[in-house]
DNA sequence: CTATTAGTGGACACGGTGTTCACGATACGC
DNA sequence: GCGTATCGTGAACACCGTGTCCACTAATAG
């Protein structure tokens, strides 16, 4: 049923696993995960994917680490780096583009439930903070590092502090759905850190509209 | 066993509910979740409480809600309101006591265990929300709206966006531990806000002293 | 061809859920 | 005190998902 892999790289012996099955199966786990709105079940992934339980259970410890495997293939190439943009520009958007992903892709509902399953789950947590949160975190670190290093930030800027205030807010809200997250808010939190953050008064690129601004 | 209560109140007919069967649960619930890490069974709970099983389905839909019960109960109190203290030190007040009680107190891992259970739970989702989660925010709230009366904070202040940048930080590093959850990050928190939010120049009273040092 | 690995499908024990039932226990109003 | 209504108990039950096992077939390298 399944003939599509070449076993190419090593030559290892035996019958070369079936990347057909193993998108299946991470097909099938997204798409049950959208739509039943929580970590699907190994009988619910097997059926729908059309594979045996038993061939789950050799590639997988969990449906949540099918799950997140999904996720962090789908998305990883979502990352954008523009060194040649203004620093404040340029986190903006990734702070833009996180927001975007959490709304108008599957990626945000994912993201919720691999968040909660991860709560017990000791190797799943330690996926998601490598493979997801660190990659976009370091970014903006960059970005803010760049800005240190060309003077356009202050040189004590606790960058984890700045990065956990552009980040958290949007988290936060996509778990609790206390208040809308869209893109505006984005562009809010870089106006509410910038003046801090900024090296002394007027600084790089404003983004949006100059609204009397004042920094410390 | 039981015989505490008196079925004061509405004059009910039949057997009283049984208030140290009730308080045995809650304390069941809470001791197997910070034992265990995640949220207990029916079973275990109620065989910690030594109690029967029917009992707890009879009062609570789920052992999530038994959990959210007793946090709910033993940390309704954890909320001081001082309207005669300067805005921000009141601000600042609150979100240190928010990551005192993530830190030293058992409420920092119920939490973060009910939060990842309300991912597929609506109602303990709402409930946590209405009664956790809101009341917190809206002290806060209170306190930046006063501070708008009084002139100190600038009118144009999104305050829904200042909580969430005060909060939301905490909860996320509780969720995800990738950065350490101490008291200092909540003065922190409100050194990077305050610029901003206040009204022009020099402000009220800066609680400490006036550097947001150390750099990553 | 043989060796080796992948995928199948059925079986199993295990544990937790949520419900039902009959029974005893404890309060109220009279 | 007595009836009645409600509470708490303990046992049973079907149901579902897990995780593991096994014998079998399928595919590929050498």
């Amino acid at each position: 049923m399944n003939t599509v892999s070449t076993n190419r790289g090593a030559g290892k012996p035996g019958r070369p696993r079936s990347q057909a099955t193993r998108l299946a199966i991470l097909d099938a786990a997204t798409d049950l995960a959208l739509a039943g709105g929580c970590v699907p079940t190994i009988d619910a992934l097997a059926t729908r994917a059309g594979v045996s339980r038993t061939t789950i259970y050799k590639w997988w410890p969990s449906a949540a680490a099918v799950l997140a495997e999904g996720l962090l293939e789908r998305f990883h190439e979502s990352i954008e780096f523009d060194d040649s943009l203004p620093v404040r520009t340029a986190v903006t958007r990734q702070v833009e583009a996180l927001a975007r992903l959490m709304t108008q892709t599957p990626a945000g509902a994912l993201l919720r439930q691999l968040q909660a399953a991860s709560a017990s789950d000791e190797r799943l947590s330690a996926a998601l903070l490598a493979r997801w949160l660190a990659p976009r975190r370091d970014r903006v670190a960059e970005h803010l590092a760049r800005g240190i290093d060309q003077g356009t930030l202050r040189a004590d800027v606790d960058v984890d502090l700045v990065v956990d205030v552009l980040f958290a807010p949007l988290y936060h809200r996509l778990v609790w759905g206390h208040a809308p997250l869209d893109d505006a808010l984005a562009r809010r939190l870089c106006d509410l850190v910038w003046p801090t953050i900024a090296a002394d008064v007027s600084e790089t690129t404003p983004t949006s509209h100059p609204s009397s601004r004042r920094a410390s």
